[in-house]
DNA sequence: AAACTCACG
DNA sequence: ACGTACGTGAGTTTC
C-alpha cells in the first residue's frame, strides 16, 4: 500500500464533539473548551489508529455557498451556530496552525465539495485516503481507495464507523453514488435539502434499491408502489424538488481549492506553540502529549528521596515532627503496605519504603502516631488507609477531625467538585496547584505497586511521592475554597467523621449464610431450566434468552408482535414493553418470569456469594465520592440494591443475618424527601397535610382531587402518589405520563392541579432552577452544591434534564446529608455507650443495625434519636422500626 | 468498551 | 419538533 492521507471535515467533527462532551468545561478565562478538546481527542485517535503520512483539514468559509445558495436564496437559511460552539473555531484554527496541520478553505464552496476534490485529486495521485467526518454526507465519497470515518463521542469515548465502499453498499444497501439519490429524495433538514414531499428514509431506500437512481425511478413512475410514494413523486412539483435535490446533495469533486500535499506532511504536531495553546486552554489531559517534546525535567521530581534504611526514616519522622502541616500517603494495595510517603515542605518529598525494618506495620504505626501527634495532615483516601492504621496503633481521635486535624483531599476535592470521575493526586494537583504531574497510569501503566517498585522504582517513587506532595500543597487551597463555598463545615462536620463511620460499616460487614445462599440458587437454576425449555417449546427454536438481539428478532420478527420502543441497535425488549405485550402471547409472561429468575440467580445467588469471606460475612464497600448529588454508593457488592419490591427476589434477605446473640434492627425514614420538599418550599398546605395526616399520598390526592380524604379511591393515591414522585424528580408531563402509562395531557393536568393545590411548591422550584441558570449550581439544606452545566447547553435536551437536575438535587442532597448526620451520630453513640451492637448497612433512606439481644431497646432508642434529632425541619421527620432475625424479618 | 437490562432508594 | 422521569451498580451480550 502506498502513502495514506487524512482529510478532516473541521466543522462537522467540531460540532460533534461539542455535542458529544460535557458543555461545562471551560478554561479559566470562561472559554468554551469542549468542542477543541473532543475536535483534538478525535485528531489524534485517528492520527494513532490511521499512521497516515498527510493531514489536512477542511472548513467552508462563511458565505453563501455555492450549492446551497440555490435553495438558500428562496428558503430558509443554514442553522447559526451557538456561541459556546462558535467561540471555539478560532481556537481550533490556531492550534491546528501550530501543529502544521494546514487548513483548506474555499470561500464559497461547503467542506464536503473541498474534502470531495481533495479525495479526487488525492485518489488519483495514488495516495489511500481517510475522510473523517461527524455525518454521513460524506458517504458518498467512499470507494476502495477512500475511507470514511463517522466518529461518535458519548460520555467521553469515541468510536468510530468505518465505510469503505463496499461496506456502504453492505450497510446501507446502496452505493456510494446511489446515496446521492437516496438523499435527492428523502432530503436532509440540516443540509437544507428538501427533498420530495411524503418520502421518508424507508421508502427512498427502497426506491433506490430497486432502480437505482432518481431518474430511473421517475422513467418507471407508473410501476412506483406503494401507492403513496407513486403520488408523491407525481405531486406538482415534485420531480423539480428531487433534481434540485440531487444537484444539492451531490459533492462537488472538481472546485478551485489550492492545496499543497508538501505542505499536509504530518512532521512534529507537539510544539511548543501548540503547547502554550494548549496550557491556555487547561486541556489537562492532552497537555500530556504535548508535553512529550517541551518537558522540562520536572522541578519536584529531582527532589523525590526514597529512604530504605531505619536511620533514614527516624531521622525524616523527626522532621516532620518540627515541621508544621503535613501530607501524607501510606502506600497500600490489596491488604499490603509498601511503603509511606511524607511531605512536609516546598523542598523534599520522602517515600520510605517497607522492608527488612521497616515493615508495614511499624510505618503504620508510624503514621498513626503522626495523626495523633500532629494537625494539620491531609492525605488522599483515608478510609483505605484506616485499617492500617488503626491495626497499628491508636486513632483515639478518630471520629473528631478538627481535633485529629487529619483531612481527606480527595472527599474535600469530591464537595467541591462532585461530578468528577474520581479524585486522585493528579487530578488534584493540576485542578488545585495548577501543575501537570504524570498520573499513576502515565508512571505505572497498570503494574500493581509492589511490582512497579522492583521493577521500575524511579517511576514507583514518583507516583507515591506525588501523592504526599499533592495532598500537602493541595490542602490549604481545598480548605480555602471549601470556606469560599460555604461548604467547610459540612466538609468537617458530617464528611470527614462519616469516613470512620463508613470505615465502621466496611469492617463490620453482614454476616450472609453460605448454604441457604447456594440452595437459594440451586432453586432458581431449576426454574430457570425448566422456562428455558418451555420457551424453546413456546416458539418452535432454541436461541439465547440473555440476549436482547436475539430476542428481538423472535418477538418481533417471528412471532411478528407488535414493537413499542425502539433502542438505537433495534428492538427494545425493557421489561416495560413487554408488560404491555404480555396480552398478546403466552411466551412474553415466560420470557419475563425467565428474565426475573435469572437476574436473581446471576446477580445475587451467584453474584453475592462470591463476596463471601472466609469470616462468613459481606464486606461490601462504601464509596463517598462517586454520586453527584451526595449519597453514598455501595459496590463490590452492591448492598443497596438487594431485591425487595417482588416476593420471589425478597426471599433472598432471609440469607442476610444476625450473628450468634444478635438480631437486626431496621430503621427508616418515612417519605424523607417529600418532607424536605414540604420544609425546604415553605409550601403551608403540604406542611400542614405532613402535620395532620398519615398517609401522604391518600392526602395530597384528597387535596389535589377535591376529594374528601375518606373518599379517595385506589387509583386516585396512586395516581397522586406518582406525581410525588414526580416532583421529587423534577417533574415533567412526559416522565408523568410515562409513569402512569396515561397521555400527556393528562398528565399535564394533574402537574398543574397539583401545583394549584401547592403553590410554595412551584415557587420553590421554579427558584432552584432560577438559582441554577444564574449561578451554575443549587445547593442543599447543608450548602453541599450541585453543578448543573447542562443548564447553559444550546441543546434542548440537555437544558432539560438541566432543568429537572436544579428540581431534584437539593431534594435528593439534602436528604443525604440528614441520614450522614444520622449516621455519624449512631455509630459514634454505639462506641461510645460501650455497646456491642454496630450500624453495618446504609439503604439511602435506611440504617441497619447489628444488635446484641440485651442491647435492643438502647439501639432503638438511639436510632430513633439520632436520626431524629439529625435535622430539625417544618415538618416531623417519621422512621419506621423493624427486629428481625433476619434483614427479610425487617420489612 | 458499550449497550441493554434491571435491582434498589 | 426536539425525547426524559432523579440517583446508583452489576451481569450479560455484542462489537
Amino acid at each position: 500500500m502506498g502513502e495514506k492521507i487524512v482529510l478532516i471535515d473541521g466543522y462537522s467533527i467540531l460540532n460533534r464533539a461539542f455535542y458529544g462532551i460535557h458543555a461545562g468545561m471551560t478554561n479559566f478565562e470562561g472559554l468554551h473548551t469542549n468542542a477543541v478538546y473532543g475536535f483534538l481527542n478525535i485528531l489524534l485517535k485517528i492520527l494513532d489508529e490511521e499512521q497516515p503520512e498527510y493531514l489536512a483539514v477542511a472548513f467552508d468559509v462563511k458565505a453563501p455557498t455555492f450549492r446551497h445558495k440555490l435553495y438558500d436564496a428562496y428558503k430558509g437559511t443554514r442553522k447559526g451556530m451557538p456561541d459556546e460552539l462558535h467561540e471555539q473555531v478560532p481556537v481550533t484554527k490556531e492550534i491546528l496552525l501550530a501543529m502544521g496541520i494546514p487548513a483548506a478553505e474555499l470561500s464559497g464552496y461547503e467542506a464536503d465539495d473541498i474534502l470531495g476534490t481533495l479525495s479526487a485529486r488525492c485518489e488519483a495521485a495514488g495516495l489511500s485516503v481517510v475522510l473523517v467526518s461527524g455525518d454521513r454526507d460524506l458517504l458518498q465519497l467512499a470507494s476502495e481507495r477512500t475511507k470514511v470515518r463517522i466518529p461518535r463521542t458519548k460520555g467521553g469515548t469515541t468510536t468510530v464507523e468505518d465505510y469503505h465502499g463496499r461496506d456502504v453498499l453492505e450497510k446501507l444497501g446502496v452505493t456510494p453514488l446511489e446515496f446521492i439519490d437516496v438523499k435527492a429524495l428523502m432530503g436532509d433538514s440540516s443540509d437544507n435539502i428538501p427533498g420530495v414531499a411524503g418520502i421518508g428514509e424507508k421508502t427512498a431506500y427502497a426506491l433506490i434499491k430497486e432502480y437505482h437512481s432518481l431518474e430511473a425511478v421517475y422513467e418507471h413512475l407508473d410501476a412506483v408502489r406503494p401507492e403513496r410514494a407513486r403520488k408523491a413523486l407525481a405531486a406538482e412539483g415534485g420531480r423539480e424538488q428531487a433534481e434540485l435535490s440531487k444537484t444539492l446533495a451531490t459533492i462537488d469533486r472538481d472546485c478551485p481549492v489550492e492545496f499543497s500535499l508538501e505542505a499536509a506532511r504530518v512532521g512534529e504536531l507537539f510544539t511548543p506553540e501548540a503547547y502554550e495553546i494548549m496550557k491556555r486552554l487547561e486541556l489537562k489531559s492532552l497537555l500530556k502529549r504535548f508535553e512529550a517534546g517541551n518537558q522540562t525535567k520536572n522541578a519536584v521530581e529531582e527532589q523525590f528521596l526514597l529512604i530504605d534504611d531505619l536511620s533514614g526514616a527516624e531521622r525524616v519522622f523527626e522532621e516532620v515532627r518540627r515541621a508544621g502541616r503535613l501530607g501524607m500517603q501510606l502506600i497500600v494495595e490489596r491488604g499490603e503496605v509498601f511503603g509511606l510517603s511524607l511531605a512536609y515542605g516546598e523542598e523534599d518529598v520522602y517515600f520510605i519504603e517497607s522492608d527488612g525494618l521497616l515493615t508495614g506495620n511499624y510505618l503504620a504505626g508510624k503514621a498513626a502516631e503522626l495523626c495523633e501527634e500532629k494537625g494539620d495532615v491531609w492525605v488522599l483516601d483515608l478510609k483505605e488507609m484506616l485499617p492500617f492504621l488503626e491495626a497499628s496503633g491508636a486513632l483515639e481521635k478518630e471520629g473528631s477531625p478538627e481535633q485529629a486535624g487529619l483531612y481527606d483531599a480527595g472527599v474535600a476535592g469530591y464537595l467541591l467538585s462532585p461530578l468528577k470521575s474520581g479524585y486522585t493526586y493528579d487530578g488534584l494537583a493540576g485542578e488545585y496547584l495548577g501543575m501537570t504531574v504524570p498520573s499513576r497510569s502515565d508512571l505505572l501503566g497498570k503494574t500493581a505497586y509492589g511490582t512497579a517498585l522492583s521493577e521500575n522504582p524511579e517511576a514507583a517513587l514518583a507516583c507515591f511521592c506525588y501523592m504526599a506532595y499533592t495532598a500537602f500543597r493541595s490542602g490549604p487551597v481545598l480548605m480555602e475554597k471549601l470556606e469560599q463555598a460555604g461548604m467547610k463545615n459540612l466538609f468537617l462536620t458530617i464528611e470527614m467523621p462519616l469516613i470512620y463511620s463508613l470505615y465502621h460499616m466496611e469492617q463490620e460487614g453482614i454476616r450472609v449464610e453460605r448454604e441457604e445462599l447456594s440452595s437459594y440458587g440451586d432453586t432458581l437454576k431449576i426454574q430457570i431450566d425448566r422456562l428455558e425449555q418451555e420457551i424453546y417449546d413456546l416458539c418452535g427454536e432454541q436461541f439465547n434468552i440473555n440476549s436482547p438481539k436475539q430476542l428481538g428478532v423472535i418477538l418481533f420478527e417471528k412471532l411478528k408482535l407488535p414493537y413499542g420502543k425502539k433502542t438505537k441497535t433495534g428492538y427494545s425488549t425493557s421489561a416495560d414493553v413487554l408488560d404491555k405485550l404480555a396480552p398478546e402471547h403466552p411466551f412474553v409472561a415466560k420470557i419475563l418470569e425467565y428474565r426475573q429468575l435469572a437476574k436473581l440467580k446471576s446477580t445475587y445467588a451467584d453474584g453475592l456469594a462470591a463476596f463471601i469471606s472466609p469470616d462468613g460475612r459481606i464486606h461490601g464497600k462504601f464509596n463517598q465520592t462517586i454520586t453527584a448529588t451526595g449519597r453514598i454508593s455501595s459496590a463490590e457488592p452492591n448492598l443497596q440494591n438487594i431485591p425487595v419490591r417482588m416476593a420471589l427476589g425478597r426471599e433472598i434477605r432471609k440469607v442476610f443475618v444476625p450473628k450468634e446473640g444478635f438480631v437486626f434492627v431496621d430503621a427508616d425514614y418515612s417519605q424523607i424527601e417529600l418532607r424536605i420538599l414540604a420544609h425546604m418550599s415553605g409550601d403551608e398546605r403540604l406542611i400542614e397535610a405532613y402535620h395532620q395526616a398519615q398517609d401522604i399520598h391518600r392526602i395530597t390526592a384528597s387535596q389535589v382531587f377535591h376529594t374528601p380524604f375518606e373518599e379517595v379511591t385506589d387509583l386516585q393515591r396512586s395516581n397522586a402518589k406518582a406525581v410525588n414522585f414526580g416532583i421529587v424528580y423534577g417533574i415533567s408531563a412526559f416522565g408523568l405520563s410515562e409513569g402512569l402509562s396515561i397521555s400527556r395531557k393528562e398528565a399535564l393536568d394533574y402537574i398543574s392541579q397539583y401545583f394549584e393545590t401547592y403553590p410554595g411548591v412551584k415557587a420553590f422550584l421554579d427558584g432552584l432552577v432560577a438559582q441554577a441558570k444564574e449561578q451554575g449550581y443549587v445547593t442543599t439544606l447543608y450548602g453541599r452544591r450541585r453543578p448543573v452545566p447542562e443548564l447553559s447547553s444550546s441543546n434542548f435536551m440537555q437544558r432539560n434534564f438541566g432543568e429537572r437536575v436544579a428540581m431534584n438535587s437539593p431534594i435528593q442532597g439534602t436528604a443525604a446529608d440528614i441520614m450522614k448526620i444520622a449516621m455519624v451520630g449512631v455509630d459514634r453513640r454505639l462506641r461510645q455507650e460501650g455497646l456491642r451492637s454496630r450500624l453495618i448497612l446504609q439503604i439511602h433512606d435506611e440504617l441497619l443495625v447489628e444488635t446484641a439481644l440485651s442491647e435492643v431497646d438502647r439501639v432503638k432508642a438511639i436510632l430513633l434519636e439520632e436520626m431524629d434529632g439529625a435535622a430539625k425541619l417544618a415538618v416531623p421527620l417519621e422512621i419506621d422500626m423493624n427486629v428481625g432475625k433476619s434483614w427479610f424479618e425487617t420489612k
